[in-house]
DNA sequence: ATATGTGAAAAGTTTCACAGCC
DNA sequence: GGCTGTGAAACTTTTCACATAT
Protein backbone atom coordinates (compact mmCIF):
# COMPACT_ATOMS: atom_id res chain seq x y z
CA UNK A 1 0.00 0.00 0.00
CA UNK A 2 0.91 3.70 -1.08
CA UNK A 3 1.82 5.94 1.90
CA UNK A 4 0.10 8.82 2.36
CA UNK A 5 2.92 11.36 0.96
CA UNK A 6 3.76 9.40 -2.00
CA UNK A 7 -0.26 9.16 -3.10
CA UNK A 8 -0.55 12.69 -2.92
CA UNK A 9 2.74 13.86 -4.92
CA UNK A 10 2.35 15.12 -8.13
CA UNK A 11 3.83 13.20 -11.01
CA UNK A 12 4.18 13.83 -14.69
CA UNK A 13 2.87 11.72 -17.49
CA UNK A 14 -0.46 9.91 -18.18
CA UNK A 15 -3.30 8.37 -16.21
CA UNK A 16 -2.65 7.96 -12.59
CA UNK A 17 -5.26 6.29 -10.72
CA UNK A 18 -5.16 5.85 -6.86
CA UNK A 19 -5.50 1.88 -5.92
CA UNK A 20 -9.01 1.22 -5.17
CA UNK A 21 -9.25 1.52 -1.26
CA UNK A 22 -6.64 3.23 -0.67
CA UNK A 23 -8.38 6.67 -2.04
CA UNK A 24 -8.54 10.09 0.07
CA UNK A 25 -10.42 9.22 3.14
CA UNK A 26 -12.37 12.54 2.76
CA UNK A 27 -14.80 11.70 -0.43
CA UNK A 28 -17.71 12.96 -0.10
CA UNK A 29 -20.80 10.99 -0.15
CA UNK A 30 -22.16 12.81 -2.77
CA UNK A 31 -19.48 12.35 -4.98
CA UNK A 32 -19.73 8.72 -4.99
CA UNK A 33 -23.66 8.75 -6.12
CA UNK A 34 -22.55 10.89 -8.78
CA UNK A 35 -19.66 8.75 -9.94
CA UNK A 36 -22.23 5.73 -10.71
CA UNK A 37 -24.23 8.53 -12.79
CA UNK A 38 -21.45 9.27 -14.51
CA UNK A 39 -20.75 5.72 -15.11
CA UNK A 40 -24.22 5.22 -16.61
CA UNK A 41 -24.01 7.82 -18.83
CA UNK A 42 -20.77 6.48 -19.92
CA UNK A 43 -21.56 3.60 -20.59
CA UNK A 44 -24.46 5.02 -22.66
CA UNK A 45 -21.96 7.20 -24.41
CA UNK A 46 -20.45 4.56 -25.66
CA UNK A 47 -23.10 2.19 -26.93
CA UNK A 48 -23.93 5.26 -29.17
CA UNK A 49 -20.39 4.92 -30.48
CA UNK A 50 -18.49 7.29 -28.93
CA UNK A 51 -14.90 7.53 -27.66
CA UNK A 52 -14.27 10.94 -25.70
CA UNK A 53 -16.16 12.92 -23.54
CA UNK A 54 -15.38 16.04 -21.43
CA UNK A 55 -15.86 17.08 -18.01
CA UNK A 56 -18.48 20.24 -19.29
CA UNK A 57 -20.44 17.64 -21.50
CA UNK A 58 -20.45 15.10 -19.03
CA UNK A 59 -21.93 17.84 -16.45
CA UNK A 60 -24.65 18.98 -18.79
CA UNK A 61 -26.00 15.84 -19.71
CA UNK A 62 -26.89 14.97 -15.73
CA UNK A 63 -27.78 19.34 -15.01
CA UNK A 64 -24.15 19.42 -13.30
CA UNK A 65 -21.17 22.33 -12.68
CA UNK A 66 -18.47 21.22 -15.03
CA UNK A 67 -15.82 22.14 -12.23
CA UNK A 68 -17.36 19.47 -9.99
CA UNK A 69 -17.62 16.64 -12.49
CA UNK A 70 -13.65 16.85 -12.32
CA UNK A 71 -13.59 17.31 -8.55
CA UNK A 72 -15.33 14.50 -8.22
CA UNK A 73 -13.14 12.54 -10.45
CA UNK A 74 -9.54 13.98 -8.97
CA UNK A 75 -10.66 12.61 -5.72
CA UNK A 76 -9.47 9.04 -7.23
CA UNK A 77 -6.79 10.04 -9.45
CA UNK A 78 -5.78 12.09 -12.97
CA UNK A 79 -8.26 10.45 -15.60
CA UNK A 80 -8.09 12.89 -17.96
CA UNK A 81 -5.82 14.61 -21.03
CA UNK A 82 -5.74 18.15 -20.82
CA UNK A 83 -6.77 20.10 -23.98
CA UNK A 84 -8.44 16.75 -25.56
CA UNK A 85 -10.34 15.26 -22.30
CA UNK A 86 -11.83 11.46 -21.00
CA UNK A 87 -11.49 8.28 -23.19
CA UNK A 88 -14.93 6.58 -22.42
CA UNK A 89 -13.42 3.74 -22.17
CA UNK A 90 -10.92 3.74 -19.65
CA UNK A 91 -12.77 6.62 -17.26
CA UNK A 92 -15.40 3.35 -17.94
CA UNK A 93 -12.92 1.31 -16.49
CA UNK A 94 -11.55 3.30 -14.06
CA UNK A 95 -14.91 4.59 -11.82
CA UNK A 96 -15.98 0.88 -12.12
CA UNK A 97 -12.72 0.03 -10.00
CA UNK A 98 -13.86 2.50 -7.77
CA UNK A 99 -16.54 1.75 -7.12
CA UNK A 100 -15.93 -2.02 -6.77
CA UNK A 101 -17.87 -3.01 -9.56
CA UNK A 102 -14.83 -4.07 -11.57
CA UNK A 103 -16.02 -7.62 -10.63
CA UNK A 104 -19.42 -9.36 -9.78
CA UNK A 105 -20.92 -9.50 -6.50
CA UNK A 106 -23.14 -12.23 -5.02
CA UNK A 107 -26.92 -10.48 -3.88
CA UNK A 108 -29.59 -12.58 -2.01
CA UNK A 109 -32.89 -11.09 -2.03
CA UNK A 110 -35.03 -11.75 0.93
CA UNK A 111 -38.74 -11.11 0.46
CA UNK A 112 -40.48 -12.48 -2.56
CA UNK A 113 -43.53 -10.19 -2.61
CA UNK A 114 -44.53 -7.59 -4.69
CA UNK A 115 -41.86 -5.77 -4.67
CA UNK A 116 -39.42 -8.44 -3.96
CA UNK A 117 -40.28 -10.28 -7.47
CA UNK A 118 -39.67 -7.23 -9.17
CA UNK A 119 -36.39 -6.42 -7.67
CA UNK A 120 -35.56 -10.16 -8.75
CA UNK A 121 -36.53 -9.20 -12.52
CA UNK A 122 -34.24 -5.98 -12.65
CA UNK A 123 -32.10 -5.90 -15.71
CA UNK A 124 -29.97 -3.02 -14.25
CA UNK A 125 -28.95 -5.30 -11.52
CA UNK A 126 -27.02 -8.07 -13.34
CA UNK A 127 -25.43 -5.48 -16.26
CA UNK A 128 -23.56 -3.61 -13.55
CA UNK A 129 -22.40 -7.32 -11.89
CA UNK A 130 -24.61 -8.13 -9.38
CA UNK A 131 -25.70 -11.69 -9.42
CA UNK A 132 -28.53 -12.69 -7.74
CA UNK A 133 -28.12 -16.35 -5.98
CA UNK A 134 -30.95 -16.52 -3.78
CA UNK A 135 -33.87 -15.84 -2.93
CA UNK A 136 -35.95 -16.23 0.35
CA UNK A 137 -39.18 -15.92 1.91
CA UNK A 138 -40.97 -16.76 5.59
CA UNK A 139 -44.48 -17.56 3.97
CA UNK A 140 -44.75 -21.65 3.03
CA UNK A 141 -46.81 -20.98 0.17
CA UNK A 142 -44.07 -19.54 -2.11
CA UNK A 143 -41.18 -21.50 -1.20
CA UNK A 144 -40.15 -23.91 -3.44
CA UNK A 145 -41.89 -21.74 -6.31
CA UNK A 146 -39.90 -20.38 -8.88
CA UNK A 147 -38.99 -16.87 -9.20
CA UNK A 148 -36.92 -15.88 -12.04
CA UNK A 149 -34.53 -18.95 -12.54
CA UNK A 150 -34.49 -19.08 -8.81
CA UNK A 151 -36.26 -21.31 -6.04
CA UNK A 152 -37.69 -19.46 -3.32
CA UNK A 153 -36.18 -20.65 -0.01
CA UNK A 154 -36.82 -20.67 3.23
CA UNK A 155 -35.08 -18.43 5.81
CA UNK A 156 -34.26 -21.28 7.15
CA UNK A 157 -31.28 -21.58 5.01
CA UNK A 158 -30.00 -18.17 4.47
CA UNK A 159 -27.06 -18.87 6.63
CA UNK A 160 -25.96 -21.77 4.37
CA UNK A 161 -26.49 -20.79 1.46
CA UNK A 162 -24.45 -17.17 2.38
CA UNK A 163 -21.58 -19.21 3.36
CA UNK A 164 -21.45 -21.99 0.59
CA UNK A 165 -22.31 -19.02 -2.13
CA UNK A 166 -20.08 -16.04 -0.46
CA UNK A 167 -22.72 -13.76 -0.45
CA UNK A 168 -21.79 -10.15 0.25
CA UNK A 169 -24.41 -8.57 -0.12
CA UNK A 170 -28.47 -8.47 0.54
CA UNK A 171 -31.29 -6.67 -0.43
CA UNK A 172 -34.51 -6.49 2.31
CA UNK A 173 -37.86 -6.21 0.70
CA UNK A 174 -39.96 -7.54 3.87
CA UNK A 175 -42.35 -5.82 6.26
CA UNK A 176 -41.09 -3.37 8.52
CA UNK A 177 -42.72 -5.64 11.22
CA UNK A 178 -39.87 -8.56 10.52
CA UNK A 179 -36.85 -6.06 8.64
CA UNK A 180 -34.40 -5.49 11.97
CA UNK A 181 -34.63 -9.25 12.76
CA UNK A 182 -33.51 -10.41 9.38
CA UNK A 183 -30.85 -7.69 9.26
CA UNK A 184 -29.52 -9.20 12.74
CA UNK A 185 -29.48 -12.25 11.26
CA UNK A 186 -27.99 -11.46 7.57
CA UNK A 187 -25.13 -9.48 9.54
CA UNK A 188 -24.49 -12.40 11.80
CA UNK A 189 -24.67 -14.63 8.90
CA UNK A 190 -21.86 -12.47 7.32
CA UNK A 191 -23.55 -10.59 4.90
CA UNK A 192 -21.19 -7.14 4.86
CA UNK A 193 -24.16 -5.02 2.73
CA UNK A 194 -27.27 -4.15 2.80
CA UNK A 195 -29.64 -2.24 0.24
CA UNK A 196 -33.14 -1.53 2.59
CA UNK A 197 -36.35 -1.36 1.23
CA UNK A 198 -38.09 -2.10 4.25
CA UNK A 199 -39.50 1.38 5.41
CA UNK A 200 -38.08 1.44 8.81
CA UNK A 201 -34.30 2.42 9.71
CA UNK A 202 -32.17 -1.40 10.82
CA UNK A 203 -29.18 0.89 11.55
CA UNK A 204 -27.48 -0.56 15.31
CA UNK A 205 -24.80 0.94 16.52
CA UNK A 206 -21.87 -1.11 16.87
CA UNK A 207 -22.58 -3.10 13.62
CA UNK A 208 -20.46 -3.96 10.64
CA UNK A 209 -23.08 -4.00 8.49
CA UNK A 210 -23.15 -1.24 5.91
CA UNK A 211 -26.59 0.02 4.84
CA UNK A 212 -27.85 1.91 2.01
CA UNK A 213 -31.72 3.00 2.32
CA UNK A 214 -34.40 3.35 -0.76
CA UNK A 215 -37.57 4.16 0.75
CA UNK A 216 -40.16 4.49 -1.93
CA UNK A 217 -42.71 6.53 0.27
CA UNK A 218 -40.11 9.21 1.47
CA UNK A 219 -39.05 9.43 -2.21
CA UNK A 220 -42.38 10.72 -3.56
CA UNK A 221 -42.44 13.26 -0.36
CA UNK A 222 -39.67 14.61 -1.61
CA UNK A 223 -40.89 14.64 -4.44
CA UNK A 224 -44.54 16.44 -3.28
CA UNK A 225 -42.59 19.06 -1.46
CA UNK A 226 -40.37 20.21 -4.20
CA UNK A 227 -43.49 20.55 -6.22
CA UNK A 228 -44.97 22.74 -3.23
CA UNK A 229 -41.93 24.35 -3.03
CA UNK A 230 -40.98 24.72 -6.60
CA UNK A 231 -37.69 23.73 -5.97
CA UNK A 232 -36.88 22.54 -9.86
CA UNK B 1 -47.69 36.26 2.58
CA UNK B 2 -45.44 37.36 5.03
CA UNK B 3 -42.57 39.70 4.62
CA UNK B 4 -39.24 38.10 5.33
CA UNK B 5 -38.46 40.55 8.52
CA UNK B 6 -42.07 39.38 9.98
CA UNK B 7 -41.43 35.66 8.98
CA UNK B 8 -37.91 35.76 11.14
CA UNK B 9 -39.05 37.58 13.66
CA UNK B 10 -39.11 35.83 17.59
CA UNK B 11 -42.51 35.83 19.21
CA UNK B 12 -43.22 34.36 22.54
CA UNK B 13 -45.72 31.82 23.31
CA UNK B 14 -46.85 28.04 22.05
CA UNK B 15 -46.41 26.43 18.63
CA UNK B 16 -45.99 28.84 15.89
CA UNK B 17 -45.59 27.12 12.20
CA UNK B 18 -44.82 29.24 9.86
CA UNK B 19 -47.15 28.93 7.22
CA UNK B 20 -46.71 25.97 4.41
CA UNK B 21 -45.26 27.82 0.90
CA UNK B 22 -44.12 30.99 2.89
CA UNK B 23 -40.94 28.82 4.71
CA UNK B 24 -37.45 30.26 4.34
CA UNK B 25 -36.40 29.73 1.39
CA UNK B 26 -32.77 28.38 2.40
CA UNK B 27 -33.57 24.81 3.27
CA UNK B 28 -31.56 21.77 2.85
CA UNK B 29 -32.28 19.06 0.53
CA UNK B 30 -31.15 17.13 3.00
CA UNK B 31 -33.50 18.38 5.46
CA UNK B 32 -36.44 17.48 3.59
CA UNK B 33 -35.53 13.77 3.04
CA UNK B 34 -34.69 13.47 6.57
CA UNK B 35 -38.36 15.41 7.53
CA UNK B 36 -40.19 12.46 6.00
CA UNK B 37 -37.59 9.73 8.04
CA UNK B 38 -38.70 12.09 10.97
CA UNK B 39 -42.56 11.45 10.02
CA UNK B 40 -42.04 8.06 9.41
CA UNK B 41 -40.44 7.32 12.85
CA UNK B 42 -43.36 9.46 14.63
CA UNK B 43 -46.28 7.42 13.12
CA UNK B 44 -44.47 3.96 14.15
CA UNK B 45 -44.14 5.78 17.64
CA UNK B 46 -48.12 6.94 17.40
CA UNK B 47 -49.19 2.82 16.32
CA UNK B 48 -47.25 2.06 19.96
CA UNK B 49 -49.04 4.20 21.72
CA UNK B 50 -46.54 7.30 22.73
CA UNK B 51 -47.51 11.11 22.88
CA UNK B 52 -44.76 12.70 23.50
CA UNK B 53 -40.88 12.44 22.07
CA UNK B 54 -37.58 14.68 22.17
CA UNK B 55 -35.25 15.51 19.38
CA UNK B 56 -32.75 12.99 21.17
CA UNK B 57 -34.78 9.90 21.13
CA UNK B 58 -35.64 10.85 17.53
CA UNK B 59 -31.78 11.17 16.64
CA UNK B 60 -31.06 7.58 18.08
CA UNK B 61 -33.48 5.91 16.30
CA UNK B 62 -31.77 7.38 12.94
CA UNK B 63 -28.29 7.52 13.62
CA UNK B 64 -28.47 11.12 13.82
CA UNK B 65 -27.28 14.37 16.25
CA UNK B 66 -29.96 15.93 18.21
CA UNK B 67 -29.29 19.00 17.26
CA UNK B 68 -29.49 18.02 13.77
CA UNK B 69 -33.14 17.07 14.04
CA UNK B 70 -33.97 20.43 16.11
CA UNK B 71 -32.61 22.48 13.38
CA UNK B 72 -34.67 20.54 10.87
CA UNK B 73 -37.59 21.63 12.51
CA UNK B 74 -36.55 25.17 13.26
CA UNK B 75 -36.60 25.82 9.56
CA UNK B 76 -40.37 25.71 9.25
CA UNK B 77 -41.45 27.41 12.69
CA UNK B 78 -41.16 26.27 16.26
CA UNK B 79 -43.23 22.98 17.25
CA UNK B 80 -41.91 21.53 20.67
CA UNK B 81 -41.83 22.53 24.26
CA UNK B 82 -38.47 23.46 26.21
CA UNK B 83 -38.05 20.98 29.02
CA UNK B 84 -40.47 19.42 27.78
CA UNK B 85 -40.00 17.59 24.10
CA UNK B 86 -42.22 17.50 21.38
CA UNK B 87 -46.29 16.30 21.09
CA UNK B 88 -46.19 13.33 18.64
CA UNK B 89 -49.82 14.06 16.99
CA UNK B 90 -48.82 17.33 16.51
CA UNK B 91 -45.44 16.96 15.20
CA UNK B 92 -46.76 14.46 12.64
CA UNK B 93 -49.40 16.91 11.56
CA UNK B 94 -46.71 19.78 11.17
CA UNK B 95 -44.20 17.85 8.98
CA UNK B 96 -47.23 16.23 6.69
CA UNK B 97 -48.03 19.97 6.17
CA UNK B 98 -44.94 20.98 5.62
CA UNK B 99 -44.56 18.35 3.10
CA UNK B 100 -47.55 18.79 1.34
CA UNK B 101 -48.94 15.47 2.19
CA UNK B 102 -51.86 16.90 4.73
CA UNK B 103 -54.05 16.58 1.71
CA UNK B 104 -54.03 13.58 -1.13
CA UNK B 105 -52.25 13.64 -4.61
CA UNK B 106 -53.67 11.73 -7.80
CA UNK B 107 -50.76 9.79 -9.38
CA UNK B 108 -50.53 7.84 -12.33
CA UNK B 109 -48.24 5.31 -12.70
CA UNK B 110 -46.07 4.99 -16.88
CA UNK B 111 -44.91 1.45 -17.27
CA UNK B 112 -46.70 -1.89 -16.49
CA UNK B 113 -43.69 -3.83 -16.46
CA UNK B 114 -41.76 -5.81 -13.24
CA UNK B 115 -41.70 -2.89 -11.60
CA UNK B 116 -44.42 -1.06 -12.38
CA UNK B 117 -46.26 -3.57 -10.92
CA UNK B 118 -44.70 -3.78 -7.69
CA UNK B 119 -45.17 0.03 -7.17
CA UNK B 120 -48.63 -0.10 -8.52
CA UNK B 121 -49.90 -2.28 -5.29
CA UNK B 122 -47.28 -0.63 -2.45
CA UNK B 123 -48.93 0.17 0.01
CA UNK B 124 -46.76 2.61 1.75
CA UNK B 125 -47.57 5.58 -1.05
CA UNK B 126 -51.68 4.82 -0.58
CA UNK B 127 -50.52 5.37 3.58
CA UNK B 128 -49.13 8.40 3.03
CA UNK B 129 -51.92 10.10 0.41
CA UNK B 130 -50.91 9.07 -2.25
CA UNK B 131 -53.85 7.85 -4.69
CA UNK B 132 -52.86 5.76 -7.61
CA UNK B 133 -55.78 6.91 -10.74
CA UNK B 134 -53.73 5.34 -13.78
CA UNK B 135 -51.84 3.17 -14.93
CA UNK B 136 -50.47 2.96 -18.72
CA UNK B 137 -48.09 1.18 -20.61
CA UNK B 138 -47.84 1.24 -24.31
CA UNK B 139 -47.55 -2.91 -24.88
CA UNK B 140 -50.86 -3.86 -26.53
CA UNK B 141 -51.20 -6.82 -25.03
CA UNK B 142 -51.17 -5.07 -21.66
CA UNK B 143 -53.32 -2.65 -22.61
CA UNK B 144 -56.86 -3.63 -21.03
CA UNK B 145 -55.66 -6.23 -18.39
CA UNK B 146 -55.98 -5.28 -14.57
CA UNK B 147 -53.29 -4.24 -12.20
CA UNK B 148 -54.56 -3.41 -8.48
CA UNK B 149 -57.95 -1.83 -9.00
CA UNK B 150 -57.15 -0.45 -12.26
CA UNK B 151 -57.56 -1.40 -15.32
CA UNK B 152 -53.87 -0.64 -17.98
CA UNK B 153 -54.90 2.30 -20.52
CA UNK B 154 -52.97 3.29 -23.72
CA UNK B 155 -50.75 6.47 -23.63
CA UNK B 156 -52.69 7.65 -26.00
CA UNK B 157 -55.40 8.51 -22.95
CA UNK B 158 -52.83 10.16 -20.74
CA UNK B 159 -53.61 13.45 -21.29
CA UNK B 160 -57.25 12.67 -21.08
CA UNK B 161 -56.85 11.26 -17.80
CA UNK B 162 -54.25 13.72 -16.41
CA UNK B 163 -56.81 16.43 -17.13
CA UNK B 164 -59.88 14.95 -16.02
CA UNK B 165 -58.43 13.43 -12.74
CA UNK B 166 -56.15 16.32 -12.11
CA UNK B 167 -53.11 14.61 -11.62
CA UNK B 168 -50.06 16.42 -10.54
CA UNK B 169 -47.56 13.31 -9.87
CA UNK B 170 -46.42 10.96 -12.05
CA UNK B 171 -44.12 7.57 -11.41
CA UNK B 172 -42.08 6.51 -14.69
CA UNK B 173 -40.77 3.06 -14.44
CA UNK B 174 -40.37 2.63 -18.50
CA UNK B 175 -37.10 1.65 -20.33
CA UNK B 176 -34.18 4.24 -20.78
CA UNK B 177 -35.37 4.39 -24.02
CA UNK B 178 -38.68 5.94 -23.84
CA UNK B 179 -38.25 7.60 -20.66
CA UNK B 180 -37.21 11.26 -22.24
CA UNK B 181 -40.06 11.17 -24.77
CA UNK B 182 -42.63 10.08 -22.23
CA UNK B 183 -41.39 12.47 -19.52
CA UNK B 184 -41.90 15.49 -22.27
CA UNK B 185 -45.42 14.09 -23.04
CA UNK B 186 -46.04 14.19 -19.01
CA UNK B 187 -44.72 18.04 -18.29
CA UNK B 188 -47.18 19.16 -21.68
CA UNK B 189 -49.81 17.26 -20.47
CA UNK B 190 -49.46 19.22 -16.74
CA UNK B 191 -47.81 17.24 -14.74
CA UNK B 192 -46.00 18.79 -11.80
CA UNK B 193 -43.46 16.20 -10.57
CA UNK B 194 -42.27 13.25 -12.07
CA UNK B 195 -40.40 10.15 -10.01
CA UNK B 196 -38.37 8.46 -12.11
CA UNK B 197 -37.06 4.96 -12.15
CA UNK B 198 -35.79 5.05 -15.63
CA UNK B 199 -32.07 5.06 -15.38
CA UNK B 200 -31.52 7.76 -17.29
CA UNK B 201 -32.08 11.55 -16.58
CA UNK B 202 -34.78 13.01 -17.85
CA UNK B 203 -33.64 16.70 -16.30
CA UNK B 204 -34.64 19.62 -19.13
CA UNK B 205 -32.88 23.37 -18.45
CA UNK B 206 -36.22 25.02 -18.65
CA UNK B 207 -38.24 22.54 -17.78
CA UNK B 208 -41.00 22.71 -15.21
CA UNK B 209 -41.51 19.54 -13.89
CA UNK B 210 -39.55 18.59 -10.81
CA UNK B 211 -38.35 15.60 -10.66
CA UNK B 212 -36.90 13.08 -8.01
CA UNK B 213 -34.58 9.93 -9.31
CA UNK B 214 -34.02 6.65 -7.95
CA UNK B 215 -32.04 4.59 -9.78
CA UNK B 216 -32.02 0.98 -8.40
CA UNK B 217 -28.47 0.15 -10.11
CA UNK B 218 -27.06 2.81 -8.82
CA UNK B 219 -28.28 2.51 -5.12
CA UNK B 220 -26.16 -1.12 -5.67
CA UNK B 221 -23.36 0.87 -6.39
CA UNK B 222 -22.81 3.21 -3.80
CA UNK B 223 -23.61 0.14 -1.53
CA UNK B 224 -20.43 -1.83 -3.24
CA UNK B 225 -18.44 1.21 -3.20
CA UNK B 226 -19.36 1.48 0.71
CA UNK B 227 -18.51 -2.20 1.39
CA UNK B 228 -15.17 -1.84 -0.25
CA UNK B 229 -14.37 1.00 1.38
CA UNK B 230 -15.75 0.84 4.94
CA UNK B 231 -18.01 3.09 5.53
CA UNK B 232 -20.22 2.45 7.82
C1' DA C 1 -33.86 19.32 36.16
C1' DT C 2 -34.67 18.87 31.42
C1' DA C 3 -35.18 19.87 26.61
C1' DT C 4 -35.94 23.32 22.97
C1' DG C 5 -34.31 26.98 19.73
C1' DT C 6 -30.53 29.28 17.86
C1' DG C 7 -26.08 32.24 17.46
C1' DA C 8 -21.53 31.08 16.39
C1' DA C 9 -17.85 27.85 15.23
C1' DA C 10 -16.50 23.97 12.72
C1' DA C 11 -16.74 20.96 9.00
C1' DG C 12 -17.91 19.86 4.49
C1' DT C 13 -19.01 20.85 -0.46
C1' DT C 14 -19.24 23.53 -4.57
C1' DT C 15 -17.68 26.97 -7.60
C1' DC C 16 -14.26 30.13 -9.36
C1' DA C 17 -10.30 31.01 -11.74
C1' DC C 18 -6.13 29.94 -13.62
C1' DA C 19 -1.60 27.32 -14.14
C1' DG C 20 -0.22 23.54 -16.79
C1' DC C 21 -0.41 20.43 -20.53
C1' DC C 22 -2.13 18.76 -25.05
C1' DG D 1 -7.17 27.28 -28.79
C1' DG D 2 -9.12 23.93 -25.54
C1' DC D 3 -9.62 21.19 -21.49
C1' DT D 4 -7.88 19.13 -17.18
C1' DG D 5 -6.45 19.40 -12.34
C1' DT D 6 -6.45 22.03 -8.30
C1' DG D 7 -5.54 26.05 -4.77
C1' DA D 8 -8.34 29.31 -2.83
C1' DA D 9 -12.81 31.53 -2.13
C1' DA D 10 -17.57 31.14 -1.53
C1' DC D 11 -21.18 28.83 0.06
C1' DT D 12 -23.76 25.18 2.61
C1' DT D 13 -24.59 22.08 6.34
C1' DT D 14 -23.59 20.21 10.76
C1' DT D 15 -22.30 20.47 15.42
C1' DC D 16 -21.39 22.88 19.66
C1' DA D 17 -22.80 25.32 23.47
C1' DC D 18 -25.83 27.93 26.01
C1' DA D 19 -29.73 31.23 26.86
C1' DT D 20 -34.43 30.41 27.46
C1' DA D 21 -38.63 28.17 28.70
C1' DT D 22 -41.40 24.67 31.40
Amino acid sequence: MMSDSERSKKLPGGTRPIPPGTANPNVPVATVTRLALYLRELQQLHRSGLQRIQSGAIAKRLGLNDSQVRRDLSCFGQFGQRGVGYSIPALTQAIQAILGTDRSWNVILIGAGNLGRALSGYRGFDQQGFRLVGVFDCVEDKIGSKLGGLTIQSLDDLEAVVEKESVELAILAVPASSAASVAQRLEIAGVTGLLNFAPVSVRKPGSSLTVVDVDLAVELQRLAFAVVNQKN
